[in-house]
DNA sequence: CACCAATGTGTACGAGTGTACACATGAGGC
DNA sequence: GCCTCATGTGTACACTCGTACACATTGGTG
């Protein structure tokens, strides 16, 4: 009974999730997209859509569930790559920038969602953060870095980090992906923010009064 | 000739402006708003817009001219206020906060605009965060904090600090303006990013190899 | 004073929109 | 082998959209 939910793997649906990030791949803002204008890019009739989802909002929400496994992906590689500190910072950055490039879509939705029109599409991008942050803490505290600090403080570093990537993200969204110069670019000053974020973390608490 | 261009204040024009915030302020994305939804809002016939905007690109370009009046005037304020180095951070951001409250659609279209769907608008917000950042580095020269750091440094910390508030600024849209539990605690977050950011650069370059 | 340009209004049209409804089809469970 | 139900299609309707055009008003300039 609850098997046959998935018994096929529900073609159409992805197509109009694809449909809907292909046009915000394009330039176009998620929030002035249209049902008929994503079935027309998906290649289906209007009323199709209704079968999969209540409204673009609830399509929206399902994107986000697939950007998690997405930026899951990213953390596995990061984690998979080498573990001494100094190039540490440099080689996530890398990793970041990469990820972003081969899903710009993605990313592209998840930026305009931040800021978004739908409440739920917002808290769910939030959630993905979150979580992300908390995985980098606990990353941090396995490998020994930043032993002086307590759980709280390590929290609130690692948001800082998050946001700081994340705010890098539209620096990245905003330029073309084959100039590679201002990529590059992007990439040193997203390395130097982080590395003056975990050298105030280094130092935080011994001077405070 | 010339001078016959402002005769009279364009009030239509201000009405429409209006209206495009006010409905983003009740939680539309300027990006789905149209040119008879704003001219609705506005009281005023779908073909008195042509008057004034070209589309609702022109018109999101020159709301971000008034927004950068609106960031001009929180600076004036935030320089109007105590030297005192210990308390700056938490008094800036209290004033930031208070800004943001007391004009909470500008603000909000601004965060819209960072990742929205026009090019213009999108470099417009980030020259004014720009002019932001290197107000703040004339600042923090003239005040002599920081006084270890190189021009491109203090730059690079000056564009932390903003990215940082900028993206504070999404948490404090999110949360009800009433809410003053919340919007304390995002202040107090806030402050602390600040301060994190701040050690990182004070202790920045003697800590490099 | 006469005039002109800027500004606002009313009407109109073709295209696009969300969604309701009835119908087709094909795979699973009985 | 039938029946059912999830899925996809076609048609239809009422509404909104952007914008073109002709017209009214009005204040400053010659």
């Amino acid at each position: 009974m609850a098997e046959r939910q998935r018994r096929k793997p529900g073609e159409t649906r992805e197509k109009l999730m694809q449909a809907a990030l292909t046009l915000v791949g394009k330039g176009r803002h998620f929030a002035s997209l249209g049902i008929r204008e994503v079935t027309r890019q998906a290649g289906v009739v209007p009323t199709s859509f209704y079968r999969h989802f209540r409204n673009m909002d609830d399509l929206g929400l399902q994107l986000v569930d697939e950007l998690g496994l997405v930026l899951r992906r990213m953390m596995r590689e990061a984690r998979a790559n080498g573990l001494q500190a100094d190039k540490l910072i440099e080689e996530s950055v890398a990793i970041f920038v990469a990820h972003v490039q081969a899903n710009r879509s993605f990313f592209l939705f998840m930026a305009q969602g931040l800021a978004g029109e739908s409440r739920a599409v917002r808290e769910a991008i939030r959630g993905e953060m979150r979580f992300f942050a908390s995985e980098l803490g606990n990353d941090l505290r396995r490998l020994q870095l930043m032993p002086h600090l307590n759980d709280a403080d390590l929290a609130l570093a690692c948001d800082l980090v998050v946001r700081t990537v994340a705010f890098s993200l539209t620096d990245l969204l905003g330029v073309s992906p084959d100039d590679d110069y201002q990529v590059g670019e992007i990439r040193r000053r997203t390395t130097r923010f982080l590395q003056m974020v975990l050298v105030g973390a280094s130092h935080w608490q011994s001077d405070r009064a």
